[in-house]
DNA sequence: AGTATATATAAGTTCTAGTTATACTTACCC
DNA sequence: GGGTAAGTATAACTAGAACTTATATATACT
């Protein structure tokens, strides 16, 4: 009961009744548009103005005159009760397996191979589509506080609740050489070019990045900054200009899209690793939506992939 | 009876209770944090449910899943009771004699001198306070549609009901000529001038430029169309660059700040016209503030035209 | 001032949102 | 797979909000 009291001091069909006066200009016409008497508009206003502590109009002088308060309340109302009544018909929509609007999150490597195809997907199954580039981390973060619906990344955030997860593919890490490098078949080999060649990284922001340093670590190579970049393109770019060697996947490679004249693909030496690629979306709120657009995405990947291959893995 | 079918299939709190069990993740949960009972909470769900004709959870599963619908009502619900929870507390604002905000038009001719004055003033009544240039008449139909509040410029909207109206000031109709033209004392003159220099005119879009065209066709000049503008300094401009003379009044010079040296104003030969500047709310919706800010513009307006007159009429 | 038109108040009625009590589901655990 | 704990739905009831009719009071117009 004492709840009660911090409570909104109107509801929208008060609002319907307060508006109806506006445009009417007297309760007594608003009543017979809404039809319904007089009185019970007359009780309507009068509660409104009891719970918000503001007369709303002024009933010296006839027709009555908003206040100052009131001509704040009517604005404000007329929007409220604008976006309100959207909402019943897009519930609708989503009957028929369309949902409003979705905003989809792709990590930058992901983007030339997924946009074209996500984007035609969705716009089967939404009125509105927005395709977001960026880091995992960045999308991560924008899932969680609802400002994206989905993201297509390589973290599957395993550690949190209320999330739907969907593998989507794995691809190895390979090494990428500038064409002129000699052919790197044995750990010894790596080890002594990157005494000649810088590596060139991605940065620490960015997952693979992360994977890839650890890694490095794990194999014993100790190999100074030199050249960072967030994105596959700048690491790709890099390489291509014979300015270093670097440790990617052939979407990364593939996102880039350089020249295959200038660069290879090769296996890398030692220890074989991997990144998976993950969907994630806030646990069972777009229906089947996720389902398929994991579908989609991973037809679009392996098409990817084999095109990936003829770069010269 | 029949009528209220076609109402809203919710009410703000029904809203409440179902953001509290997208949040709680329980219905049993939500009514604790709620303060009520759980089969209270399940028929209020219940409800949206019939009345939107759109199920809003999975019960199959628990927790509940929201779903397709139920995500998009999310969303929605929690914007709508955002902006409703803004409501009381601006209504409050209000009773200190502030609005939490105001926008108003001012036609150009006027902006010059009024914009900061205005703008002081109304920064003591108004949260936010937005003040746009331009004409009359654009102004005329936004104060109508509710997207200004007050506008202050030369068209009173007589014919119009509904609207509060204050006279600020009339000035003259004047000549505008470039300093090197000779003195013009009578019509003949006048028509003269018309032979050797084109007029500029203002456009036919400002009710400016409509009074100067009737005034012109009552005084039997025909002169031909080459230059016009919707702005005042567009006129100003021209005259000071020798490239022709005007018909215009002091403020509307005052606004150019062109150089004086280059400018002189003069008394229009024949019968003289002027302009009423006026301001022009909606009736009575803005409390005291149109009376203050009338007063504030009068006062600023006459401070001007008496430096305008130092330009030398 | 008197009349017509609005608004406010009072008292009674209906209907809705909440209650308690209980039956039914789903999830989980041995 | 059956038993148990936790959650949801349904039924029957109640308090109060939302309306109603009836009537008193205030404002505007002539």
């Amino acid at each position: 009961m004492s709840e009660r009291s911090q409570h909104l001091p109107f509801d929208l069909r008060s609002l319907e009744i307060f508006l109806a006066v506006c445009e009417a200009g007297t309760m007594a016409a608003a009543a017979s548009a809404l039809d319904m008497t007089q009185p019970a508009v007359s009780l309507s206003i009068a509660e409104i103005e009891r719970k918000t502590g503001s007369l709303l109009f002024d009933r010296r002088v006839r027709p009555l005159a908003l206040t100052l308060a009131g001509g704040l309340m009517r604005q404000r109302a007329s929007a409220l009760l604008a976006e309100a009544r959207q909402i019943g018909p897009l519930l609708r929509e989503t009957k028929r397996g369309r949902v409003p609007s979705i905003r989809v999150g792709v990590v930058d490597s992901l983007s030339r191979a997924l946009i074209s195809p996500l984007t035609k997907f969705l716009a089967s199954r939404a009125g509105e589509v927005s395709v977001l580039s960026g880091l995992t981390a960045t999308h991560a973060g924008e899932l969680l506080t609802r400002r994206l619906d989905v993201f297509l990344g390589v973290d599957d955030l395993e550690e949190l609740p209320g999330l739907e997860r969907w593998e989507l593919m794995r691809e190895p890490y390979v090494l990428l050489l500038p064409r002129h490098a000699g052919a790197i078949q044995s750990l010894s080999d790596l080890k002594k070019l990157s005494k000649s060649l810088p590596l060139i990284r991605f940065s620490a922001r960015s997952q693979t990045g992360l994977e890839v340093e650890r890694h490095i670590r794990r194999l014993g190579l100790d190999i100074p900054r030199t050249f960072e970049f967030d994105s596959p393109y700048g690491v790709s770019a890099l390489v291509a200009a014979g300015e270093g060697f670097a440790i990617t996947t052939p979407l990364c490679v593939y996102e880039a899209q350089v020249s295959s004249k200038r660069i290879i693909l090769s296996k890398l030496p030692g220890p074989q690793i991997s990144r998976k690629l993950s969907m994630v979306a806030r646990h069972r709120e777009l229906g089947q939506i996720p389902r398929d657009l994991a579908e989609v995405a991973r037809t679009a990947l392996r098409a990817t992939a084999i095109d990936g291959l003829k770069i010269g893995l």
